[in-house]
DNA sequence: CCCTCTCCCTACCGAGCGGTAGAGATTCGG
DNA sequence: CCGAATCTCTACCGCTCGGTAGGGAGAGGG
């Protein structure tokens, strides 16, 4: 009961925010009513708490083994960003929920990413910074920044993809919803590979 | 009194949502009461319409001329994505605002865009269709893809860049949150640019 | 001088909200 | 068979919300 609930209120949340759903819609979604709602979780607040919670705890459970698992570096970058995209995708409501709660509570959003994610962030930074030593990466690049920004765009654009399917001309036969949004994810892996990674050098390196 | 209203519905909007902003603070914010407002904008949702409408027609005021100014392929790239990166950082309210709607009301957004956006961006996906043709930009970049995710990204990550700025490791002396801003904005010029354009070829290229 | 238009106010309404009180079912160990 | 724990319900409370009714103050034209 408790994950239906947590599962209810995920998607309520995300689709019309935390403000705009009434604890009553959540019940009703599970079959029961508000006070029984209350009785799981004290406040709407605390389940505010424990949907955030639950995403990130999920996303906890996957990042740690993927950055093991892969040795080289363009390895890293697509079990890397292949799981982000996964993750979202899988169910956007998580990529929307993420994005309203960086516009509704920054602050406390900033305090769970300084924990959660700062440590992760350090690791990778350094990881570009090697490559950036091995000419493999372009030397202007702000690793910190890039990370950052590519991790954003992707959750961003998940969540907000369904806005932009009307805006691709139209083909014949017209493309489906999901092949446009495969498309415009397609093309936000490209973006951040290629600006990640320098072209292919010629072989004559050494000359 | 009506573009004070505009400007504090804008804010509050933008901070703590539309749901989430009763209209006395609205009003109070500007001075008077809440029938005072209702005098003004006969609805809330009117009022709504109002704030965004004024923020797309800002932006329309701000667009075609500079697609008109530039002529080379870099010169257009630069006053197109410092237009809107100068746009959306002078009141970041702007970003967050848009990128609320997004979230609450995908369907009239997706109306506004295929409006409003859609024919400069045939335009635009057209210039960079040139450039693939004359070699100096990605050969399998997806134009409106690009052109999308680009603004997007631009937008959504100055919406929410004050909670990153938490996550950069720490410097001495520390870093003004702007300056953090800056670093994150220019990470993203940067990544905009090197995913459009080719690197510079080597002058062999007629070998 | 007065009528009208503009803009603001106080007072109020009905609806919906989060949360509480308290009691009725069902289950299960002793 | 009983009591305690678990989970659900109906009924209600206080509050805030968006919106309305209706009147007052000031300005400007006839």
């Amino acid at each position: 009961m408790q994950s239906q609930l947590l599962a209810a209120a995920t998607r309520l949340f995300a689709a019309r925010g935390f403000e705009g759903t009434p604890l009553s819609a959540i019940a009703a979604e599970v079959g029961i009513t508000k006070p029984s709602l209350l009785y799981h979780y004290p406040s709407k607040d605390a389940l505010r708490e424990a949907v955030l919670g639950n995403l990130l705890a999920r996303w906890s459970e996957v990042l740690p083994e993927l950055l093991m698992a892969a040795t080289t570096g363009g390895q890293r970058f697509h079990a890397l960003i292949d799981a982000i995209v996964a993750f979202f995708t899988e169910d956007t409501n998580r990529a929307k929920l993420l994005l309203r709660e960086m516009l509704d509570r920054p602050e406390a959003l900033r305090a769970l990413f300084a924990e959660h994610v700062s440590p992760w962030l350090g690791v990778l930074a350094d990881y570009i910074r090697l490559g950036k030593e091995e000419g493999r990466i372009w030397s202007n690049l702000d690793p910190e920044a890039y990370l950052l920004n590519t991790i954003h765009q992707v959750v961003s654009g998940i969540a907000v993809s369904e806005v932009f399917t009307d805006l691709y001309p139209e083909s014949e036969p017209p493309a489906s919803r999901q092949a446009l949004q495969k498309r415009h994810i397609e093309e936000m892996v490209r973006m951040a590979h290629a600006s990640l990674f320098l072209p292919r050098t010629p072989p004559e390196k050494q000359n």
